[in-house]
DNA sequence: GTGCCGAAGTCATACGTATGACCTCCGCGG
DNA sequence: CCGCGGAGGTCATACGTATGACTTCGGCAC
């Protein structure tokens, strides 16, 4: 009768007659010469039966370090962050690793004093870079989209070159007063698509909300009621680029013939209302910033690279369509 | 100079001339009457100088319990699933737990042979259910919104309810010919929702799609090509209602006037688009189900809630919007 | 026959915490 | 004056693993 504590490798040993430093050397694997192939042999069919699984509080104690990765981003339920920890969950399980979410401060208001869970290295969106400060010890950090001079490695969008495509995009399409729907998302992440912006549209026109369709909305109609009225809309996100969809109907004004709207991210919604986009590739910013963590754990400089961002026409900007009145909610006609 | 190793109860001890058994006994807080006032505020004052936290791994591995549990869903990346852990993790965080997220098998298609960590329980969705079976010894688990006759102890939906509103308020609109667009999620979710809803529409037809835009298309460009065309599409899922959506238009169908379409979970997308919906509470499903673990971690029977699910009218069945033709991409005219 | 070396293991210990068992006073009742 | 009990601690140990130090033994060269 097999008792309702787990097996430890020291009952791997009994059972297996050797003792507990050659369970362990042979599970291992790294002791090549230390242990016959039979015993070898011997003891994994004995773990096997057994069911032994190591116990990882015992293992973390012994070693020192947990395999552990901590994300944190100020929100799981936005698309785009559900994406980064894909692409860096991933990466994390290629290499051994696991990788825990810590919402922060947006969903859980909780004061951070560090993580609860032991952990060997640390993702952080910008959003959360403030409060990192606060940490007792220092922990090997990569940050995401983040100011790259600020210390730590970083892994960036390539925002100049989105800019630059979205800006020439509508020019071609004839736009001139361009309106910016700024995004409150953070400081440095504001200032950089803002400068990337009046480096290219040196007279356009801001409005600041915070991520929400009603906040999109309002800020919107703010822009949109101008006296010198903006003929396109870039906004920081898509769900802001929602919001100022409604207002723009909601002003009777057609979209895109009255006026153009972009967003950024490329999550599914735009998709849905074929709303033209800028795509950050979320999921491979997770992957990059992962990968950069495993080579600072390894003593190696991470590089810091410039993901490009790829702009998606749809129809919100379609010259085509602005011939055509939009007649329906979603998708073109026929 | 402080070391560069992290400060352990024993530097605590040293550096407040105690022995590091007082040094624990007065941090957790546990041993009323063995430490004198004096003693404990002395030991907390230099555990605070010091900077020192408890090494959890230690801590779990004395405690044979690591206060960790384990979230099993297909992917993250759904809104739907971000509630249900956020849910979670208020719940846990608000009793000293932590959740750490697992994937599967959608988003990382690996072997499911246990968590790597070590966890005191664990919370799956009904699509993990079969591989369960896989694990090495049983964990403390409660099922998310799967088969109650299960076993393991379940938060649900009302699903039974959910449908009766849901058809009574087609009826009243004078839809007779319905169709259902099942959703491929798991064999329980489908054979649940498709018993409630033809034990009111005994004559319903019925297409499978797998969760996304457009596979929701196809699906429903196939019931809505039938000679008996329905007059109204029940979606499992937003997703597949967006899909829906679209099939209807690349017919030239209106939406209500045509037929009328609703979806499941009320996601952020539903709310754009302004489709009729059932809202499930996810973040409740997370909470309740994180509630009921801690019952089971204590001991305690947890309950099997029945969650109550919302019908959110909106315009994809709204009979007013049959009059006006849609114009637009989003939002009623106005 | 003796010395030596490598192969194949075992032994002992440390990681940091929590806690039952023990120890040492001091005050007090008899 | 002795015993006793409780307040206020300390001591020792266990949790399960990984690994450096040590042991044993057979084979082989001299």
């Amino acid at each position: 009768m097999p008792a309702d504590t787990p097996p430890t490798s020291k009952d791997v040993a009994a059972a297996a007659g050797v003792s507990q430093s050659t369970v362990s050397m042979v599970l291992s694997g790294k002791w090549p010469g230390r242990v016959s192939a039979r015993t070898a042999q011997k003891v994994r069919d004995t773990a096997e039966r057994l069911g032994y699984r190591p116990n990882p509080a015992a293992r973390n104690l012994r070693l020192g370090r947990t395999r552990t990765i901590m994300l944190v981003v100020p929100t799981i339920t936005a698309p785009f962050f559900a994406s980064v920890y894909i692409g860096a969950a991933r990466v994390a399980a290629e290499h051994g690793f696991s990788l825990v979410v810590f919402t922060w401060p947006l969903e859980l208001d909780m004061p951070f004093d560090g993580p609860q869970e032991a952990i060997d290295g640390m993702l952080a969106s910008s959003m959360a870079e403030a409060s990192l400060s606060g940490m007792r010890r220092p922990v090997p950090l990569v940050m995401l989209d983040s100011d790259p001079d600020g210390g730590a490695p970083t892994v960036n969008f390539d925002i100049e070159g989105a800019m630059e495509d979205l800006t020439g995009h509508l020019f071609s399409l004839g736009h001139r007063r361009i309106g910016h729907l700024a995004a409150d998302i953070d400081v440095w992440t504001f200032q950089c698509r803002a400068a990337a912006l009046e480096a290219r549209v040196p007279d356009v026109v801001t409005e600041r909300a915070a991520i929400s369709i009603t906040d999109g909305f309002e800020a919107a109609m703010r822009l949109l009621s101008r006296a010198d009225r903006p003929t396109a809309l870039i906004c920081d996100d898509d769900t802001l680029a929602v919001g100022a969809h409604k207002a723009a109907r909601a002003l009777g004004l057609d979209v895109p013939g009255d006026v153009a709207i972009t967003g950024f991210d490329d999550v599914v919604l735009a998709e849905a209302l074929e709303i033209t986009t800028v795509r950050l590739p979320a999921e491979r910013l997770g992957a990059q910033a992962m990968l950069g963590l495993l080579d600072l754990l390894n003593g190696r400089t991470p590089p810091r690279p410039v993901l490009p961002a790829e702009l998606v026409i749809r129809r919100s900007t379609s010259p085509s369509a602005a011939l055509t009145t939009g007649s329906g909610p979603v998708g073109q006609p026929g």
